[in-house]
DNA sequence: TTGTTATAACTGTTATTACAATTTTTAAAT
DNA sequence: ATTTAAAAATTGTAATAACAGTTATAACAA
């Protein structure tokens, strides 16, 4: 199936149906930049990785491809899809204004044990950099940017912006690997996110993740058009 | 099955799926009122009411299931969600903030055709208003604010409020069956749109749209709760 | 009448199979 | 060697049936 990731089967239990399972699996491979764009994945092959029929595995492709983050290519077959410039801006335009939503309403409300915790994370993101270990680096990422929007509380928000994060995971991984030292430019962000929250400054908060966001997209683009296109 | 809607047919052809249009039948009946707040919709009448097996009913609800327009419930059947005062207000938040984008990134581009076809739209919801078809008023309303959000020509912040409004489309129907009078006021906002875009004033065009989402929430609040709790 | 238990009906999920369309491969002809 | 055409393999979709929960109903007991 060459998706990159460990595959190991699902075992079917009355608590979470196989769907769920493999819905999880799916979208760990997409944040996590295991598979790459353009790259195909039928159902069969899947399927059979994960020792289930195809119903299952298409009804977690199909949920993805409802969320944006896989496509159904002419000729029905499902792919992730690739990067566009506009799409790529588009994205982060929504992203710079969902994400400073959040981040607005969580400040007041977010625990210091939390942000302790991001500020944790910060410093385990420049671990995992320094000796290339880049899915400690995404999934750290991940950590520090949702542990502040799960604090605004606000469901289907978080949601909107977790189908964002998915239709971007498979290139965040690339600008990773391309543009690594500029990774120092989010950082600043990011310290500027916890000390905004430490003073309970909404407005710093919320200012300092739109830029963190904002300077995702040339981050992005160069992982995405590495020779400069 | 008791939709409300009248249901014929779907044909199996080779252009579109029969999930698809299946998925077109039921975001109808969501946007249009036609299914109650908490009522259930089980696989297998519906799939009898269409005349096709479950699967493409079963994927078309998954699917708005994924979109939060449905709920799959404990002990899994799918049901209209009903509305809580906290989401009322969460889904508007995030209304106010991507209707406005798309509202300002559509001024410089939207045609004067469509601006004209919004004048003439808002005197139909006045027409359709008058005669109590509220389905008209509905369907009206919802070209108003789409041809301005396409002028966007953002596909994904298209979508993205798409979904939102299916999520409240059960409930703008209650809301105008119990505040019909109120409705002058929401008319108000639409007819600075329009001015709004003649003078292809971005910034006007933005806070008149905000002004529309934010006092929706009122004014759908009335249809959920009559009597005022 | 009320509470309990067994039975039946109904729920979404999953597996299997068949299908139609596309893509790839193979073979033949130029 | 290149082009064309036929055949095989691969794709997602859909139908059917079996499954495992849950809910409703009915029968029985107190």
């Amino acid at each position: 199936m060459q998706t990159g990731a460990t595959l190991t089967k699902v075992k079917r239990s009355a608590s979470e149906p196989l769907r769920d399972q493999i819905l999880q699996r799916c979208r760990m491979m997409l944040m996590a930049g295991h598979v790459v764009p353009g790259q195909k994945l039928p159902l069969r092959p899947l399927a059979e990785e994960f020792d289930t029929s195809l119903m299952p595995v298409r009804d977690a492709l199909n949920r993805l491809v409802a969320d944006g983050a896989l496509e159904l290519s002419s000729s029905r077959t499902i792919r992730v899809p690739d990067m566009s410039d506009e799409r790529l801006i588009e994205l982060h335009e929504i992203r710079r204004s969902l994400e400073g939503l959040a981040a607005e309403y969580a400040t007041p409300h977010i625990s210091v044990s939390s942000i302790d915790r991001m500020q944790e994370l910060i410093g385990e993101m420049a671990e995992a950099l320094k000796v290339d270990d880049f899915d400690t680096y995404i999934a750290r990422h991940f950590s520090f940017h949702f542990t502040l929007y799960a604090a605004a509380e606000r469901e289907t928000l978080l949601g909107l912006i977790d189908r964002l994060w998915l239709q971007v995971g498979p290139y965040f991984r690339q600008g990773i690997e391309q543009a690594k030292t500029a990774c120092e430019n989010p950082n600043v962000a990011h310290i500027k996110i916890v000390a905004g929250l430490k003073a309970r400054d909404s407005t710093m908060v919320r200012t300092s993740v739109e830029y963190d966001v904002f300077s995702a997209v040339d981050f992005l683009r160069t992982g995405i058009w590495p020779k400069g296109q």
